[in-house]
DNA sequence: CTAGGGTTAG
């Protein structure tokens, strides 16, 4: 039996840190308890703080139990358990931590406990309470410091809000090589990779230090820029400002990584092949992406297959599903998907909204809603935007649009996500809700959520299927006028289908010819689309002969504009269009259906009967279609040539 | 007296 008594403190808590396992640190615990050195706050803290930091649920609950047994911890404590609930699967608890520790009114924050809020914010994608924190660090003085100022950069970058990371940047009286990097990978991620290299010649010209995370984020600039030639160039300054490169893990990942994402695959393998025996599952599963990417899923299939089970990891299994979703291939991506779950690998919120998506993507309700329902009983998969979001596509996709709307409502109001907002306006929108989509754009404005491009494209489409058309001419004008935003050719494209659904064709055309694009094929289509509804001739001739042009080899062209003169009675035309296909060879690709029924996918083609129970579903058609007649229903099969895409 | 920031792959 270890005696403790002639130990001391800073002893002890070196004792703590030397354990390897939560058994060990356990055994200490007890021993400092026998000992009765447990009334010490400062030996306390060490065990505290070992235990929240175990990376463990078990040894994070276990310092809550002690933590809650202290009647005023010291701030050392409140960081220590704030910092371990940050880097936990429940952030969230940090946050609530720090709110006790305030409402307590003994303990102020330091500049310790800051950094630690700021990530638990990140990580919960929440914004609104970074900038609450953020409120709070200027109030308590310690906007200068370096860790502080760098865990607000990121906070900001994560974002992709480069304005407010550019004011505290500029604003800072401190800035390192952390900071520039911070604001380096801030920029690429934001889209914006060409500003990035610009902030890293500042870096240079101010003779800043540089270190692999500097070239790290340079290397991710060149893959978002496509540009293998500036990546190179990196490639030497690694070699250059680090010297070793290929026993820098970090930084081999990074290059296989920009190589592959530029598509110089070749060049991404021989670097893997350095690796020799060490080559990291990252870097593995950088090559499986860029294979799929470059439509090559077969070989990336088979990469995939290669890599040995125990060291595949979430991460690459997402990969592989999402390749397959990427190229269409939802039925395999959902097999992978099942497959994981078999392994007993646990899939992380990624994965699984990976796999939702999958399911929207089929219409494949029940396995969505088996999933769904699965993992919304795990709570941080619930705190997660992208999941509820997901889940809100998945049941507006498939159908359900209720089950859709009841977890929208169902989410308070600080966890819902403008991406949230998109999923349930454009859900309402395909479900012909026009007036519901309206009034949720409306609560979103009042909530303080900023549309973005896509809740436009998902408003002013809910306003084109719902004959909206005030509404809708009054949303896109304040796209520009009250939200800055450009509006994009989609958003066009809506107006233009809005207009033109509404029977105002020659509006629709106005806009075809004075919007700052040249029509793309959507556009000339939903033009087309309109002017056979409401019997234009002749701008249907133009929009027709526009998307020939376009689009000469896709069938599906040809056979609308054949089908639409042949429904104006113009036969000569439509043979001359029918010929044009058969001269070119031009074949429609199928469209095949899909329909799940208890667990079950099941495929069709049109005019298909290889289906087990083809016979029994057209005899069910007929019979619908008798009942639909009887009540007077007249059936236009025109009108579904048209709609066919 | 202990501690904190930037990290590649989906």
């Amino acid at each position: 039996m270890v005696r403790l008594f002639g130990f001391g403190n800073q002893t002890l808590n070196a004792l703590l840190r030397s354990c390897r396992t939560i058994k060990e640190a356990l055994q200490i615990h007890a021993q400092i308890v026998v000992n009765g050195r447990h009334a010490d706050l400062f030996v306390l803290s060490g065990v505290i703080s070992f235990f929240a930091l175990s990376g463990t649920r078990n040894g994070l609950h276990h310092s809550r139990v002690l933590f809650s047994q202290i009647h005023f911890p010291d701030v050392f404590i409140w960081n220590a358990m704030i910092r371990g609930y940050s880097l936990s699967d429940t952030p969230e608890d940090a946050i609530f931590l720090y709110k006790s520790m305030l409402a307590e009114g003994v303990q102020s924050p330091n500049e310790f406990t800051f950094p630690f809020l700021l990530k638990s914010c990140v990580r919960l994608s929440r914004l609104q309470t970074g900038r609450q924190v953020h409120c709070h660090i200027t109030k308590n003085g310690f906007e200068s410091d370096i860790y502080i100022v760098n865990a607000l950069l990121h906070l900001y970058c994560a974002f992709r809000d480069m304005k407010n990371a550019c004011y505290v940047f500029e604003k800072s009286l401190v800035r390192d090589c952390v900071s520039y990097n911070t604001m380096i990978s801030g920029y690429v991620q934001a889209g914006l990779a060409f500003s990035s290299l610009q902030f890293f010649k500042k870096m240079l010209e101010l003779h800043i230090w540089l270190d692999e995370y500097t070239v790290v984020a340079l290397l991710s600039a060149c893959s978002s820029l496509i540009d293998p030639i500036a990546g190179k160039q990196i490639h030497c300054l690694a070699y250059i400002i680090l010297g070793s490169v290929s026993s820098n893990i970090l930084l081999m990942n990074a290059l296989v990584d920009m190589y592959a994402k530029c598509g110089c695959l070749k060049m991404a393998e021989r670097v893997l092949s350095t690796m020799g025996t060490n080559k990291s599952i990252t870097a593995l599963t950088s090559v499986v992406s860029a294979y799929a990417q470059c439509g090559e899923v077969e070989v990336a299939r088979r990469i995939f297959d290669q890599i040995d089970e125990k060291e595949k990891d979430v991460v690459s299994w997402t990969a592989m599903i999402s390749s397959y979703s990427r190229v269409g291939h939802f039925l395999e991506a959902l097999e992978l998907f099942v497959q994981l779950e078999g392994l007993g690998i646990k899939p992380d919120v990624v994965a699984v909204v990976a796999a939702i998506s999958a399911c929207a993507r089929l219409g494949a309700l029940e396995l969505g809603r088996r999933i769904h329902q699965k993992y919304a009983e795990n709570w941080p998969f619930c705190q997660h935007g992208d999941f509820t979001s997901a889940a809100v596509d998945m049941y507006a996709k498939c159908g359900d649009i209720d089950t859709a709307m009841d977890i929208f409502r169902k989410t308070p109001d600080h966890l819902k996500t403008t991406v949230l907002y998109n999923s349930t306006i454009s859900g309402l929108a395909h479900h012909g809700l026009g007036e519901t989509a309206i009034t949720i754009f409306k609560e979103m404005g009042l909530l303080g959520f900023r549309p973005n491009e896509v809740t436009f494209v998902a408003i002013l489409s809910a306003c084109g299927h719902n004959g909206l058309v005030e509404d809708g001419k009054k949303l896109f004008e304040s796209m520009l006028t009250v939200y800055n935003i450009n509006p994009a050719m989609e958003h066009y494209g809506c107006m233009v289908d809005l207009l033109g659904r509404a029977g105002c064709l020659n509006e629709a055309y106005d806009i075809v010819k004075n919007m700052p694009f040249k029509a793309n094929s959507v556009i000339w289509r939903a033009l087309l689309g309109a002017c056979k509804t409401h019997g234009d001739v002749e701008l249907a001739k133009t929009a027709g002969e526009e998307l020939l042009a376009m689009e000469p080899d896709h069938g599906a062209r040809y056979v609308m504009l054949s089908n639409m003169l042949a429904d104006t009675d113009q036969h000569e035309e439509a043979t001359r269009v029918r010929k044009t296909i058969d001269d070119a060879g031009i074949q429609k690709p199928p469209g095949w259906s899909y329909v799940e029924l208890n667990g079950t996918l099941h495929k069709f083609l049109a005019g298909d009967r290889s289906h087990l129970e083809a016979k029994a579903t057209k005899l069910m058609l007929r019979d619908m279609y008798m009942g639909l007649k009887s009540t007077g229903y007249v059936f236009s099969a025109s009108k579904m040539v048209f709609d066919m895409d």
